[in-house]
DNA sequence: GTTTACATGTAATCCGTTACATGATTGA
DNA sequence: TCAATCATGTAACGGATTACATGTAAAC
């Protein structure tokens, strides 16, 4: 109860601690290599992001470790018991057909981040899910092109590169369903 | 010279504008009613940008219509000279190849609204760089899928999005610019 | 001995969201 | 007359960007 209310941001923060306790540098560098490091977070917008999540609760700064190594302070963040109780509730989150067109990319960061804490039927319901809302979301524009003058310039164009791009991302969701649901997670 | 910052909110609106001189409320019916109504501006967000633009010179408010329907002041903006060269400038602006995968949608507003306003050899060249910085960042994405473990679980499967709809994204650039190529606008 | 990477922060500014406020007109 | 639509706004708040500040350790 009492849902705490996070940035998306901040979800992700709080996933990747999840993930592996992390400083703040660490959590930079993750951002700056992998390969969705398309977003920078600025130290303005991570620093203050970290202490909020420990203001609330759901981070815990560990000891400064600077003996062995780095003598400027360096706190390395681990979850609380909250913090991954929220977390594992963003995960559960449902899909919201009207938002999901705009929250693609936080959607594939929660699958990223089901992987280990979540079972593989919920993955397999969050990714039909996905599947429903995407499905929607194209039939909606389906109906606006239909709608539109099939030699309507550019914006219908444009139409149509919405229309292939959400195309691909519901083929890629059925693909994916279907290996997960044949090759059942390698732990049997 | 002297280059005008504006907001990619402000720059859309400010395009509209320049497409046809509307109300905040017109404004708002757009961004409801289009197929690109994913976003929904706040009054709050729509109306202060209104003014700045307004302050930095590149709208001007017509004239109170309150004669013939409506009461309620209903100030129609239109754009100054100025702010039909920002715009068109705002048109002309680089493809950026590093920000391409984040700014997607803003650059196809900026091909929407180029229709009438640049010429149809701009309009090749923006797609060919278009083209040219999705395929940089594919194969980014590729090298980044090489690098990786191929049975490597759900990040592995989120490149996969990645590089599906991306892909969509440059098939559907090239596919625009034979389009544009061979049929030119039928104004010969 | 100077640059680069490590490591964390602050301050100013700007903008967006949410929620609220206001008031006229049209249609049921 | 009561709701919905038209139409524009304000105030509080929060968070992100940019730019700056600070200091150590390793590498060259």
């Amino acid at each position: 109860m009492t849902e705490v209310q996070l940035t998306s941001f901040e979800h992700i923060l709080l996933g990747l601690i999840c993930l592996a306790p992390s400083s703040g540098y660490d959590l930079k560098r993750i951002f700056a290599t992998s390969p969705m490091g398309i977003y920078q977070p600025s130290s303005g917008a991570l620093y203050p992001a970290l202490r909020r999540l420990e203001r609330k609760g759901l981070l815990r700064a560990g000891a400064a470790r600077g003996a062995d190594r780095h003598a400027r302070a360096r706190y390395v963040y681990e979850p609380t018991e909250l913090g991954v109780l929220a977390h594992t509730s963003w995960l559960r989150a449902p899909v919201r057909p009207d938002t999901v067109a705009r929250d693609l990319g936080l959607h594939l960061m929660r699958f990223v981040m089901m992987e280990h804490l979540l079972p593989p039927d919920q993955v397999l319901n969050f990714l039909r899910d996905l599947a429903d809302a995407l499905a929607a979301f194209t039939a909606e524009l389906d109906r606006h092109a239909a709608a539109t003058d099939p030699s309507g310039g550019h914006a219908r164009l444009a139409l149509d590169h919405g229309l292939a791009v959400h195309r691909a991302s519901l083929q890629w969701t059925e693909n994916t369903i279907a290996a997960l649901a044949t090759s059942p997670p390698l732990s049997a």
